[in-house]
DNA sequence: TACTCAGTGCGTCATGTGGACGCAATGTAT
DNA sequence: ATACATTGCGTCCACATGACGCACTGAGTA
C-alpha cells in the first residue's frame, strides 16, 4: 500500500529530513454561506481532528515550509498567509494519542520515534477563497472538510487554542488592513463583503455606515454591471482595487497617535 | 576557568538538556534621557554584538523559558515580556563565525556541534524600567550594554531583522495598549510620559493633545506632590492607576469597527 | 397594469474625537 | 519685582462615526 509506505518513511527517517521538535500548523479560513469556516483534518491514524500541519526541511524557509504545507492541503499557492503565534507548552506530544492502529499495519511504533517527542508549533493562518479549494485526500490519507468556526468539534492537543489566537488575530488585523480579497470571489456585493465583516467581528453593522465606511477606503471599484437573478433590487458588482488594496494592506488603515 | 567549564558543558551537552533547532532571542526595551534603549550582548568567542537569547528546556514552556533568560541577562522578573515573532531563514547558523578562540581556550569545535546547526529562534520583546536593569556579567562572559534604538551596531545573524520587527511590533501595540508602566519610574511627570511616546512613535505630539487623550484613558492618576528642584513650574507628578491599567490592557483602547 | 416589498444607494443630523492653538498660572533666575 | 520657559486647561474647527430617514429598483403578486 502506496499511503503506508510513505507514512511508515515519514515516521522513520523523518528525522533525517525535517527539523526536529518543530512544526507548523495552519488555521485555513474560508467564507462560504455567510458562514466563516475553517478547514480540519482528520489523520487515518488518529481519531481526532486536527488543524492542517506539516513539518519544516531541514534547509527550508519557514514561510515557504507553511506554503507548502498549505498547498498540499489544500492546492492553494499565492495566498494569503501569515505566522501569528508559536506555541509550546511542554505537553504537546503525539504520545498520548492512541496510535495503535500504525502497528495493525505493520508499522512500528516506539516511545523514542522522533514524531512523538515534544513539538512546538509555528501558528499560520491563512485567507482563501472557498470556492478554489480542492479538498482532495492526501498522501497522508486524510479526511478533510470544512467546519464552521461557531460549531469546531474537539481537537487534538492545543488546536483549539491555535484555532481561537488565530481569529483573534483575523479580527484584529481587521482594524488595520483590508480583508476580503482573498475571502471573496473576484466580484461581490457589498452585503456579501458586510456579511463577511459581521462574521468576523461578530456583531451587526450597519448597513448604511458600513457603504459610507468602506468606500472611503478607496479600494473597492463599483462594476457597471449588477447581480441579476436576485428577488428584489438589482445589488451592484464590486471588486477590489488591488494597487490600493496592497497599498492598505502595508500602509494600515487606522492609526491613532 | 569556571567559566570555561560551563561553555564545555553547554556546547558538549547542550543538546541533551535543550531542545534542538530552538533560541530564544529577547529584545528588551529601556528608556532613559529621554533615548528608546535596547540592551544587546557581546559573546566572549563572537566578536559581534547580539540580542541576549537562550535555549528551551526539554520540558519548559517557552514562555517560562523567555521568562528564565531575560531573568538571566537583567535580573527582573514580573515585567512585560510577550512573544511577537518566530525567525527561521535557513542560513541562521553560527557555523559561520570566528569561534576558534574557543579551541585556544580547550574547547573542540566540530560542524556537528548541535549549536552549529540550523536555528529557529521566537522572538520576546520586553519593557523593563531602566534603572531596575542590573548589568552584571553573567556566566557566558558577555559584554551587555544599552544602546539607543537609532544607532545600533551591526548585529550577528538576522538579528537586525528582530530588533526591527520588535521596534515595529511595540509602536503598533502603543495604539491598542497602554505602554509605560513597565518604562518608566513610578512616579514621572507628563512631559516624560509624552516623551517616551513620542521616541517611539518617532514623531511629535502636540503637549496639550497629549495630555487630553492619555487622561482620557483614565489610567493615570495625578499625585497631589510636583517634582521640585526643576527650573521652571514645578510638573505634578503622575503614578498609573494599576487596576485601570491592566483593565486597559486586555480590553483595549482604541478598536474601530 | 398597478401595487407590494425586501434589498439597495445615498443623504442628514447629532455626537465625539483629534489637531491646532490661545492663555493664565507657576516657580525659578535675574 | 520682573522676565520667562514650562505647565495645565480651555476653545475652535475639521472630520469620523453612529443612528436613522427616504427614495429607488426590480421581481413577485393581485
Amino acid at each position: 500500500m502506496k499511503t503506508n509506505e510513505f507514512i511508515k518513511a515519514l515516521l522513520n527517517a523523518g528525522d533525517q529530513t525535517f527539523l526536529p521538535s518543530l512544526s507548523i500548523d495552519c488555521a485555513i479560513f474560508g467564507f462560504h454561506e455567510n458562514q466563516l469556516k475553517i478547514l480540519l483534518v482528520k489523520h487515518r491514524y488518529m481519531d481526532i481532528w486536527a488543524l492542517p500541519g506539516g513539518f519544516i526541511h531541514k534547509h527550508e524557509p519557514i514561510d515557504e515550509a507553511a506554503n507548502r504545507v498549505l498547498k498540499e492541503r489544500t492546492g492553494l499557492h499565492d495566498v494569503f498567509l501569515q505566522q501569528f503565534y508559536t506555541f509550546g507548552d511542554p505537553d504537546r506530544s503525539r504520545k498520548e494519542f492512541h496510535i495503535k492502529d500504525l502497528e495493525q499495519d505493520g508499522i512500528e511504533v516506539h516511545d523514542e520515534l522522533w514524531i512523538l517527542q515534544r513539538f512546538i508549533t509555528i501558528g499560520y493562518y491563512a485567507l482563501v477563497e472557498f470556492s478554489k479549494v480542492n479538498l482532495e485526500q492526501n498522501q497522508i490519507a486524510e479526511t478533510c472538510s470544512w467546519w464552521d468556526i461557531h460549531s469546531i468539534p474537539s481537537l487534538i492537543f492545543d488546536h483549539r487554542k491555535i484555532v481561537d489566537k488565530a481569529f483573534e488575530t483575523l479580527r484584529t488585523q481587521l482594524n488595520y488592513h483590508p480583508i476580503g480579497y482573498n475571502l471573496l470571489p473576484e466580484t461581490f456585493t457589498m452585503s456579501e463583503l458586510q456579511k463577511l465583516y459581521e462574521t468576523i467581528l461578530d456583531k451587526k453593522l450597519d448597513r448604511r455606515n458600513f457603504h459610507r465606511k468602506i468606500m472611503s477606503f478607496q479600494i473597492l471599484q463599483r462594476l457597471t454591471e449588477t447581480k441579476k437573478g436576485t428577488p428584489h433590487k438589482s445589488p451592484f458588482l464590486y471588486s477590489f482595487n488591488l494597487e490600493k488594496y496592497n497599498a492598505a494592506l502595508t500602509e494600515g488603515l487606522n492609526t491613532s497617535w
